[in-house]
DNA sequence: GTTCCGCATGAATCGATAG
DNA sequence: ACTATCGATTCATGCGGAA
């Protein structure tokens, strides 16, 4: 199966135009926060910030398949003791253009910024906002089922008799939900709350997001030989997950000094035509220097 | 210490305009979700709840002390594949009537049953979105700090310090000292991510939040002796709680028979005058029917 | 080899100080 | 008075040297 890897040196704005419609599967991407990391992207201020994102919006929506989806990585910033409003506004104004708001999944951050400060505790979660342009759209849920957890194990394992007739007396939810099918299983399928440590211990490596974030999205919203795109590529953390996990992968990156690296350290697509066929699973590259 | 509990059956619209102005120190509730429940509240529709909810709002601003905190537990619900946008919706035109959006806490609900639909996975959170009248509120965020989190190595390395402030704690609760000093060696605050388990072992118990969620921000929020309102009681787990942690509590609730159960429950405040100090940390009552 | 421990560090935020 | 900059705060994680 050959692979590739594209990048693109520049704006999003720009740069995506250059894509045809409908040829991504999965957009992954964590864009600059508002008002965040002036110096590298100039700052968008929270009122400014859907004013910015919106046309690129559009375009995403545009390159992407209509079974495709779009998911956001995102969180709204403090603002003079308040929490900015920018991205409750952004996905009020993406509706406006067409997307659909499917699911916002929680990213907890199982190890914050410390501190703590007299009118608030640490910010631990991070909002993963999943949008599609079709309500049906390809997930694939079992590629990211977990082993059954403890807690599952000693609740499964003292079903009452009240558990497994509970259905029939609950709210009528019409989901009927037989607790004791899954009695034989040792796998469970997640929920819409990930628990991921930030990768903040190696010293050349401070990405955005750990690798453990894109790949569970590639997992369950792509499969091998799909396409991903991130417009706000950074250090290229989802690209470089997509090619370990034999996706093919679109990145736009407007400064130069990260793009060079990223393309510095994609190896050669030709490699994958003489490789054995494997699983994706295989040890991670080195380190690489992260820029975001 | 004199502990009332004022209970209220009607409608918070009208209810509330009998409670003077600044006399609540915490408004902790969970108002029903839109289009849910409809037996009980005779849902109300997605597109209605903001128009719906915004009078209340403007009277739970008035009656919330300057230096006080309203907490709201809401959960937008999937509407025809999309999530619904009132709450977001909800929190701008609560900006606008002179609320501050100060933080968005997560509940993350531990043990929600194994299940899926095809296009999406089990809700395992909800939002506690916290409002303030003022920049400057009340806090007491010692009052529920945590256990650090490695505790078996920790416990291990301060054997002999664990033992030493032990015989301290005895000799006397002063109250001069910074609890924080002696205490940060084994405390830590917590983050603004909850994880409490839904309280499941009720048969009449549908999806009211469990005892833990009012009785942290209780914590947090006030002390002895405040004030805590509930503008939609339900079963009344707000104000048990409040009670048995000696705050006073108003409740208000629409369905009389949810409201005649609770006050039937609710001791006579008389019993307070006669016991002896004593902490609220107690065994907590008989299960109660909840009826949320 | 293992286990233990030191230590650097991360999409942070507030309040004080400076311009 | 308003904005910009800076220091203090303080936890989970995992690498790497030490025992």
């Amino acid at each position: 199966m050959k692979i590739y890897t594209d990048l693109y040196c520049g704006d999003s704005r720009e740069e995506l135009k250059k894509l045809p419609d409908n040829c991504v599967d999965l957009i992954f991407t964590s864009p600059p926060y508002a008002d965040q990391r002036k110096n590298t992207y100039g700052g968008i201020h929270p009122n400014k910030y859907v004013e910015w994102f919106l046309p690129i919006a559009k375009e995403l929506l545009r390159v992407l398949k209509p079974t495709g989806t779009f998911v956001l990585n995102i969180k709204e910033r403090v603002v003079d003791g308040e929490r900015s409003t920018y991205v409750m506004e952004l996905i009020l104004e993406m509706r406006k253009i067409g997307w659909l708001w499917t699911e916002e999944y929680i990213w907890h951050k199982k190890n914050s910024y410390p501190g703590k400060w007299p009118n608030r505790f640490r910010d631990s979660w991070e909002r993963l906002i999943q949008f599609n342009k079709n309500k049906k759209f390809h997930m694939y849920q079992e590629a990211v089922m977990v082993p059954v957890g403890d807690w599952a194990k000693t609740r499964l394992k003292n079903l009452s008799e009240t558990d497994k007739r509970r259905d029939e007396s609950k709210v009528g939810s019409g989901f009927g939900k037989n607790i004791s099918n899954w009695l034989d299983r040792d796998m469970a399928f997640p929920t819409n709350v990930l628990h991921l440590a930030t990768e903040c211990n190696n010293k050349n490596h401070s990405a955005a997001f750990p690798e453990g974030l894109p790949e569970w999205f590639i997992k369950l919203f792509t499969k091998q030989g799909d396409t991903v795109l991130d417009p706000f590529m950074g250090s290229g953390t989802t690209n470089f997950v997509a090619k370990r996990m034999k996706r093919n992968s679109i990145g736009i990156e407007i400064v130069k000094e990260y793009y060079d690296m990223v393309k510095s350290e994609i190896q050669p697509v030709e490699l994958y035509l003489l490789e054995p066929k494997q699983n994706y699973e295989q040890p991670k590259p080195k380190r690489r220097i992260a820029v975001r």
